[in-house]
DNA sequence: GTAGAGTAAGTAAGTAATTACTTTATATTA
DNA sequence: TAATATAAAGTAATTACTTACTTACTCTAC
């Protein structure tokens, strides 16, 4: 009771170096020797847990799908506040905050789609439709309020959150992270700025 | 000199199919062996026109980044125009067409970024920095104007190219292409609504 | 407590198929 | 003649996946 040891299972150890792997060169560029190598067992073991590679893939997909959504938003704020911009800002920061918590996320994400994985719609739709509809909702009611331009909010939800996640994937996928080095706050800021004035009435 | 036959080189072949693979398969994903069956050639020429699986993939890179940019400006217009709305608008067209005329690019650019080749640095610069570049140029002037608010223009430009570019990549990537079908032009007039009124003075 | 049985975890070696890439010998065309 | 193409066969390496076997742990019976 005392000194338990945090033993990962050899399963976990599987997934977990898969995940890496698989988000770092893809499922074809992955080979489950590799997968073996890095999680420090035997390759045969990999096949004991999963019937197959494909098997191991849908696992982590799965798995991610199911997984603390990431970025989770404060629901009830979205129903009762009207404070544009602190919800507006937090969605930004959500998405910075869930990407730099796990960077093979996005890239995991994007590769599934690329690859054409079965499970890649509904990862997408778990995490970009869910959230979409949630925004445009928002902007919908906004819009009823007669506090934002009467603008297609779907198209308004995707203007907002395409400019967020686009920065995060030239930063996370084609290696700019390094060179610039802008603060999230004022990248959130700055887009949350220009979005809420293109879109609120006067 | 009449009858002249449209003859394609058998380099051109080659070329030809292994862009689509490895635009719709990532370059791991694809085999030498289905780019020579659907450019019906056989497997040992290609070997013969490129040493290596990757020198054919380098090659195809190269090409795409000397070839006609895709979105090209209007430049001039840059310079003299101060129609911020023609402006940003045929910026968002010209981005939906260059993608509608050619679908394996975008799919080029996202596998060779996330497959870490070494050209897609160069890849990414030519098309997304270069357009940037001069976007933020622009919106600098602007500013220094007094037409536009003082924000980072940067930070401007990647606003507004991610709401165009995520747009594109939700619709051709993670296929929603089928489901939903607004008109471009809707799209368009609004990203642009949206982000001149969010950007500009009073 | 210990023998033994049952089960899960681990391993080395091997499978057949596929991979990128080569070779060689024979056509076709300019 | 000389470049360019074809077909077919073959290379060594690598692939996903399997087999046959050993070890380690756990539960039960006495």
């Amino acid at each position: 009771m005392s000194s338990e040891q945090i033993k990962i299972s050899t399963r976990d150890k599987i997934l977990e170096s898969a995940i890496r792997l698989f988000a770092e060169k893809g499922f074809s560029g992955t080979t489950t020797r590799e997968i073996a190598e890095k999680a420090g067992v035997n390759e045969a073991l990999i096949f004991r847990y999963f019937s197959t590679k494909r098997d191991l893939y849908s696992a982590i997909i799965e798995r991610k799908i199911s997984e603390e959504p990431g970025f989770e938003y404060p629901l009830e704020a979205f129903k009762e506040t009207r404070d544009d911009w602190l919800i507006f800002r937090s969605i930004a920061i959500r998405m910075f905050d869930c990407v730099e918590k796990d960077p093979s996320f996005i890239r995991l994400l994007h590769f599934s789609a690329l690859e054409g994985h079965e499970l890649s719609d509904m990862f997408f739709d778990t995490y970009v439709q869910y959230q979409r509809m949630l925004l445009s909702d928002y902007i919908e009611r906004r819009i009823s309020e007669g506090a934002f331009k009467n603008v297609n909010p779907v198209l308004a939800a995707r203007a907002f959150i395409g400019m967020v996640i686009n920065y995060i994937l030239v930063q996370e996928i084609f290696g700019e992270k390094k060179r610039r080095k802008i603060k999230r706050e004022e990248v959130a800021d700055t887009f949350v700025k220009i979005f809420l004035e293109g879109i609120k009435n006067n």
